[in-house]
DNA sequence: GTGAGAGGTGAGCAAATGCTCGGGCGTGGA
DNA sequence: TCCACGCCCGAGCATTTGCTCACCTCTCAC
């Protein structure tokens, strides 16, 4: 198979691959017995995965999407990427990703932690699936306001409770709206120590989960009585394609200082950045414009998505990257791992794949 | 496709090897990644290469048979066997296994070694093959006598000449024939400086080339003059299945005490047993039984054979031992170095092969 | 309720592995 | 012929990996 390699050499690799990976000798046992350095022996073993002699292949199931996984975090430096099965009905949808949300915490809460929630239908949906195996003295707190048409389990300090209830831990509330009517009030407000003392404490937190707003007169924002129409429309006038935490920023990544970022009370985009770890939940349709744009922001570390979002993501965001590795999730070769010997990367990288 | 693994724990095997083997993690970065503990994230990785989520193919020549050769390493406890592409003409096989011995020997072959070489056709065409890199300070000796109807290059001492002058080394030779007339021709040969001289740098050999000689009335040691048929006839009814350096064996590998044993000059068994590596080259048809004694007899440490030879002698061990692995030797599944977690060897091997 | 056993867990260590770097050798050009 | 360049090689070190062992929890029988 290996053409460029020449027959005495491919002998060699197929012979020292065998021994070393199906036998299970050791590097040092194999340069005894071949006569080589172990060094060497580490070079062809190297070179022999690099020429396909070696093959190491992992079968993911077929409903997971390893591969769009691993070009998100590429893309965005993301420090994780998960993306959910596809389902065709949006509440399915939401219940998929709220579901590898809850999964994501249950591995990665540790006793002690505090984590900073927002408000939104999808981060909503987290608590239902949240079952961690044991009790877990961590702290839930509101990283915003509450809205004003409340359905209680898209707010803040609801979910908090919720999370709080299922992890044995406690919830702590932010008793403050959303949006106040001016930059006075909010100061006013921000004097007081209840809502201070909560903001202080969701500005602490080590991790953060945050849904991804639009700009559509369907989101929540507007849903939800924060804003009407009109202020919405003003927003996308100024460049607004989505938030995080009632933050708006523009296509390129850039904070919005509209006149509605004076009156929000919640975690500012800068707070968010000194937490450590930001996860981001988002499943509803049409949003692909509204992450990119909080991903080009740089406050997110993890980001959970759908397929359909996902794709659409990594599609907007230049011709295909790494479109060699867009076949079956099952079918990975290995790349970085067993990088070429000495060679540039994406480049060979991309020939491998081929194959 | 691994069925016995629920759906969350396959989800997750999948991730940690697609992080690891494709993304190349460490398991420390995927520890802290997931939440879990190294050795946690070790087991379970582990666990993904068992269950099949990790595949780890070494794809071969077609024409190697590794299967085969590991077979002989396991039901003999050789340090290594070599078994050649087949040939249907007997001296392009020859040629063959000689090529294989050849290569063997440039890769082992250090300055300042030793080797003690047998006669024998198999033996005398690997010299034709020996090209070594570089000039080797080795010496080569007759390990026993020359035969009385000469035909060159069967002869040992021509044999070492042939190997020192293409190693640009030194040949040592011994100027004795293989047998004498009787114990006390042989005692007082023996006790000549150039003969004793000779022998004694034979036995400290670290390394020994030696032909497999059979019985049958065509043999080598017949058709070198060595012995009568009737001679041969003698040694059968003793039980001689083979010989090495005319040291004849039985099937069950003992040494055999005849009459002709006396007359012998040459290393013995003992000697050879003292010898670090010594290198069995075969590849006459119908030689399996007197392989099986040789190797049973325990002196030989790496075998160089044809597939033929091979096969007849694996299958005569008793029932094909590792059947499973007796497919094309281009699938080799992980067995022994990524063993079951924990579990008895022989029978889990066996199952996975199958898959 | 209580005790015994099985199974799972992570600290810590020994071995194996990957990698860097200085040095030798061959090749091709002046 | 001699020199420069580049390639390959292996010693030695830092990191990663495999593994052992003591402990802990959970289950089940008594």
């Amino acid at each position: 198979m290996p053409d460029n390699l020449g027959q005495e050499e491919y002998e060699l690799l197929a012979r020292l691959a065998h021994r070393y990976y199906v036998d299970g000798r050791t590097q040092e046992e194999l340069s005894r017995e071949f006569g080589l350095s172990r060094p060497k022996v580490q070079r062809l073993l190297e070179r022999a995965r690099w020429t396909g002699v070696v093959d190491i292949h992992v079968e993911a199931p077929p409903w997971l999407h390893l591969d769009l996984e691993a070009q998100l975090r590429g893309a965005f430096g993301l420090a994780d990427a998960i993306v959910s099965p596809a389902r065709a009905d949006p509440q399915a949808q939401r219940e998929e990703v709220a579901r590898c949300a809850a999964r994501y915490l249950e591995r990665r809460l540790r006793d002690g932690y505090v984590v900073a929630v927002s408000h939104g239908r999808d981060t909503g949906e987290v608590p239902r699936f949240f079952r961690p195996a044991r009790r877990l003295g961590c702290t839930f707190v509101s990283a915003m306001g509450g809205s004003p048409r409340v359905d209680a389990p898209t707010n803040p300090n609801e979910i908090c409770r919720a999370f709080a209830e299922r992890a044995g831990g406690r919830a702590v509330s932010l008793f403050a709206p959303a949006y106040v009517e001016s930059a006075e009030m909010r100061d006013r407000l921000l004097a007081q120590d209840a809502v201070a003392e909560a903001l202080r404490v969701a500005a602490a937190a080590s991790m953060a989960l945050v849904g991804i707003g639009g700009t559509d007169d369907d989101c929540t924002m507007v849903r939800s009585g924060c804003f009407s129409a009109e202020e919405l429309a003003r927003l996308r006038r100024w460049g607004a394609v989505g938030d995080v935490l009632g933050n708006y920023v523009d296509a390129r990544g850039r904070v919005i200082a509209s006149p509605e970022s004076g009156r929000l009370i919640g975690l500012s985009i800068d707070d968010l950045r000194r937490i450590e770890t930001v996860i981001a939940v988002v499943s509803e349709a049409e949003k692909p414009k509204a992450i990119l744009g909080v991903l080009r922001a740089g406050v997110v570390d993890v980001l959970i998505l759908d397929e359909g979002n996902a794709r659409a993501v990594l599609g907007a965001t230049g011709e295909d990257r790494g479109s060699g590795t867009t076949r079956g999730a099952g079918t990975a070769r290995v790349t970085r791992r067993w990088e070429a010997p000495r060679a540039g990367t994406k480049e060979v990288v991309g020939s491998t794949t081929v194959r």
